[in-house]
RNA sequence: GGAUGGGUUCCCGAGCGGCCAAAGGGAGCGGACUGUAAAUCCGUUGUCACAGACUACGAUGGUUCGAAUCCAUCCCCAUCCA
């Protein structure tokens, strides 16, 4: 079997490492323990974790045993990495709420059964019963504020200012990997690389305090097309639960992704050879069923294949003609809203969420943006027609929006 | 705890008694061009019963015919001092 150092490596994974020579060396001849953290600050996973769950994914089929640490501890403080400004506080239930959330997401990727199945810890178990003197005495004593402040991510926020509740997090962090390594023999961290200083502390800690080596490794960051990290409190975030990204817009986002970075997706988001990869991808090759392929496969691994197929579908009605038109995103309306909307265009662009509100709808249309059943409304005032409710109608806004209005009944 | 400077629409940031739903930029959305791409150009970006009304410039009160703009109290942030 092929090291998964390598493995890494090669698909473009990876960003940093403590000591590449031997971590891919005891990599290749023992099976490791290795964990990455989540801090459960939503109440679903987005894009952006999941280049970490690929990593986990690729590590467990290669032999290791991955631990998925959940930080309802941790992200009771504010992680400063890369944040512009402290994040909400949240409660103690709400992160554990969002720890359950990501579990079940988490399943999907993982395997949890055999000799290295994977498993879940929180770190909020250890954490919240920590005694503050014992914490500082044990722990304290290995951290350099010195060194801390000189770290990148320090750095930037010392500009905006930085609390010692926010620099408590390296620490934290740092123990977590101390305690994983004393009751799971975790001897690997890995992280998206906004991470690297606080995955480095645990490392040092580690050697320090036991002796033995521990080793750090950070991923590549997926970045959106502005360079912009997909951060959960950065716009633009694409979450792998349905309800807060339909099928349908996840699909489009991977069909619609910048030519130079279908490859890199491709590598980094699917399980696809490079083989096959590279023939997707060659200059001969047309780019946009490489995007296909992205968008279905991508869609498949988080949702299913059935919904992934179905949002394939609905993008085939809509851009290729053809197809069907049943997955579109479709607004029932009952007797009650046709009454009260008067089937008025600008009342059902803002009920079915195409538009974000009236005033919104009334604007797209002044600007020639809205179309019904392929026709451009061109009056603000237009109104639906109620003998084509029954079979329904279709309004676009733009060229990739689509919502469908029909009878419910 | 003290001094100083701040908190403005999705973000940054101008405005500092009426002409302010608030300049400019970013981001978003729409149009043209395309390949459901990028770049470029144009329009648009609080809500609604849309030539009008309503709600908004940290919070609450006040002064005024009229407040984002002035005053008071409070909350929060930054910088320096302790």
């Amino acid at each position: 079997m092929k090291n998964a150092y390598d493995l890494l490596a090669e698909r473009g994974y990876l960003k940093q490492c403590s000591h590449p020579e031997e971590l891919r060396e005891l990599m290749g001849k023992e099976k490791l323990t290795f964990y990455i953290g989540f801090d459960p600050t939503a109440d679903s996973l987005h894009i952006g974790h999941y280049v970490a769950l690929m990593t986990m994914a690729h590590m467990q089929r290669a032999g290791h045993k991955p631990i998925a640490l959940l930080g309802a501890g941790t992200a009771a403080i504010a992680d400063p990495s890369g944040k512009t400004d402290m994040r909400r506080l949240m409660s103690a239930e709400e992160l554990d709420h969002n720890a359950a959330c990501f579990q079940k997401q988490m399943a999907r990727l993982l395997s949890f059964e055999g000799e290295n199945a994977a498993i879940f810890v929180n770190n909020a178990k250890w954490l919240r019963e920590l005694n503050f003197l014992d914490f500082m005495r044990d722990i304290g004593v290995y951290f350099s504020v010195n060194r801390m402040l000189a770290a990148e991510c320090y750095r930037q926020r010392m500009e905006r200012g930085l609390t010692f509740f926010e620099m408590g997090y390296m620490l934290m962090q740092s123990y977590d990997f101390l305690v994983l390594f004393r009751e799971h023999g975790c001897c690997l961290q890995m992280g998206g690389d906004d991470q690297w200083s606080n995955i480095l502390g645990g490392a040092d800690l580690i050697r320090r305090k036991e002796q033995k080596p521990a080793y750090a490794l950070t991923t590549a960051l997926l970045a959106t097309s502005e360079g912009k990290k997909m951060g959960k409190t950065e716009k633009g975030a694409l979450w792998l639960d349905p309800n807060k990204t339909s099928v349908y817009d996840f699909y489009q986002y991977w069909r619609n992704v910048d030519d130079a970075e279908v490859a890199n997706c491709l590598r980094l988001l699917t399980f696809l050879s490079l083989e096959e990869i590279a023939a997707l991808t060659a200059p001969d090759a047309d780019i946009n069923e490489a995007k296909k392929k992205l968008a279905l496969v991508l869609s498949a691994q988080v949702h299913g294949e059935e919904e992934a197929q179905k949002a394939a579908l609905a993008a085939e009605a809509l851009f290729g003609g053809g197809g069907s038109i049943e997955h579109m995103p479709t607004l029932r309306l009952t007797v009650a809203q046709i009454e009260e909307t008067g089937l008025r265009v600008t009342d059902l662009l803002a009920l079915g969420k195409l538009c974000a509100s009236k005033s919104d709808a009334r604007r797209t249309i002044e600007g020639g943006g809205v179309f019904m059943d392929d026709e451009k409304v061109a009056d603000v005032y237009a109104v639906a027609d109620k003998n084509k409710l029954r079979e329904g109608i279709i309004f676009r806004k733009g060229k990739k929006s689509f919502l469908r209005v029909i009878e419910n009944n």
